[in-house]
DNA sequence: CCTATTTCCGAAAACGTTTTCGATAGATTC
DNA sequence: GAATCTATCGAAAACGTTTTCGGAAATAGG
């Protein structure tokens, strides 16, 4: 059906060896008999069929895009869907096919991750979604397919991560907060088992010391990324602490849970309570009133993921670390401690 | 490195056909070397190449989601991330993989759909996002490789869509205004170059004439889904008409741009206005007052229309139309006409 | 025991490329 | 004029599978 490599040497009257010299851009062909060949190609409409040349040349031009229960998490889509257009962005760019995957806890206990990456042959594969006690996260950093996490500072020489600095965007919050008089401050924690949840913990205590302002471990509710977590955290650490005068929360989606939470609750934002997010989700800027947060460059970090990526496998760079600065976007949820 | 199936065979002392065919669960091998030989493919770890499977089979088991414009609408991810994820669960269920690209109209312009098939060796290809101008939208139904359309009608022997009754889906959102005593309703649509927007205002017509009311052109203004649209829309149907009481909106996001502005203005959303957006994005439901809108199925949507893709391809159906009903969601931005 | 039928298996071609190695012819050098 | 060099090209192997075709061994039938 499609023109094939012969079809194209046998109406040039040249063997396939010249046609595939032209078309890889070789020097030792004669220009007449390139632009024969050229004008054949084009007038039979040839395609190389890629197929072929991945299996001679043994590698794909593709990379793996896996994420972690990707149509499960409802919060999903708010991170993820920019970082995964800078991904494809990038990836396109520089002349890469994006292949998605979506995997569970539970998947991965069954197919080893090079089981998974070897059978897909993919030249190299991106992560994110996961979480520190997933199987992957430490196959992927042992083994030799380059790869990039995203949002789990691990690294090895074929390996990168790409991730918000986190410590700073939790003290720009919390320095934030502390300007503005509050002294006793919440914070609502994503789960354990993501890398961001303790570096945000950090960054919160540090400002905190910094400040003169001693850690209290019952200050802080672990939640999971989730609308209702902040909801119900922001009432535990109420029920703790009467003089809560300001809540930092490690999601917008949090925060906004809050937000409705100590509204319905007859309480004002930011008069009685100052909330600060974490992501600057496009939600943010839609509630009433606007939500004070930490905006993380989404799109960046996939366009920074795909590049890292593909200049290791094109052995231009090794895995290294990626940290893109954060950005404090001061709104309508916090205000001065009465 | 990897273990082809000739370390295979030679370990297990057999021929590659052999391995090949227990591999593939052929009848015609004896139950000894079967058990034999998959215990060599056990020790060696022994994963298929598939590329070189699909070279022999001219068959990739990948199947291509091409997507118009996916990083530049900024209203996109509400939509089409949910599709996405159900076009991404049911390809993976089917035992397929899944490659995104995103393209635009100028793309498009530059290489023809076939040449960006053919060269991607993709079996089947699902398209989203598609404008009814877009060069690839008719090139599509063309083709013989299978397809199918998000949200564009048109079917061909390898070609279905799938779409959400938007006729049924604008009537009763406007049947719903006229039964709480609406008269004069608005509509703003998208923009005309989507099919759903022909849809939608057919569905406005008819349920206004079952109504008794005549259809005015005057009383719909075009947008292009996104939130300003609905706060200029609405403006400019507000100065034609003084009497307007009801506004229907073609996406959620530009409800919300006009219960915005409204607010702003100093107008109570629903007792001055009722608004009805399209969609059920998640913001719905968390504005304030919360709006009512039409739900799409959107992970259905995706869903279905993988499944009838891969269904295309392995011949056991022919293009069609899968049409998802639509649903009423009553929230509060709706009342009574006073 | 001889033939006919199954059952099981292997040799080899094919898929469409890239790449190595060498061949040829003309140009250059001395 | 022989030797060397350079520019240009082709034959063939290789990548790792699937599949066709046929052959040998085992079984069945008489």
């Amino acid at each position: 059906m499609n023109p094939t490599i012969k079809d194209v040497a046998k109406a040039a009257g040249v063997s396939i060896t010249t046609v595939s010299r032209v078309l890889n851009q070789y020097s030792d062909v004669n220009p007449k008999t390139r632009a024969k060949v050229l004008k054949v190609v084009e007038q039979l409409g040839y395609k190389p069929n890629s197929v072929a040349r991945s299996l001679v040349m043994n590698r794909t031009n593709t990379v793996g895009l896996v994420v972690s229960d990707l149509s499960r998490s409802r919060n999903g889509h708010h991170f993820m869907f920019e970082v995964l257009c800078g991904i494809n962005d990038r990836v396109q760019e520089l002349g890469y096919d994006l292949v998605l995957f979506s995997t569970s806890t539970t998947a991965q206990k069954k197919t080893p991750y090079m089981d998974f990456v070897r059978q897909r042959r993919v030249d190299g594969v991106l992560m994110m979604g996961i979480r520190l006690d997933d199987p992957y996260t430490h196959e992927v950093v042992a083994a030799s397919v380059p790869s990039v996490l995203i949002d789990v500072p691990l690294t090895s020489q074929t390996c990168s991560y790409v991730s918000t600095d986190n410590i700073a965007g939790a003290r720009m919050a919390i320095e934030h907060l502390l300007e503005l008089g509050h002294s006793r401050i919440g914070f609502v924690n994503g789960h354990a088992q993501a890398a961001v949840s303790q570096e945000r913990l950090q960054g919160y205590r540090m400002a905190l010391e910094a400040g003169g302002i001693a850690y209290d471990p019952q200050l802080v509710y672990y939640g999971n990324f989730e609308q209702e977590d902040g909801a119900i955290g922001t009432a535990e650490l109420r029920s703790r602490f009467d003089d809560l005068t300001a809540v930092f929360f490690a999601s917008d989606l949090m925060a906004l849970g809050a937000l409705k939470y100590v509204q319905n609750l007859g309480l004002r934002v930011p008069e009685n309570l100052s909330i600060v997010g974490f992501d600057d989700i496009e939600l943010a800027a839609l509630m009433q009133p606007m939500i004070t947060t930490v905006r993380q460059k989404r799109y960046e970090m996939g366009r920074s993921a795909a590049e890292s990526l593909i200049r290791i496998l094109e052995q231009q760079e090794q895995g290294r670390g990626i940290i893109l600065p954060p950005e404090l976007v001061v709104r309508e949820t916090t205000a001065p401690h009465s």
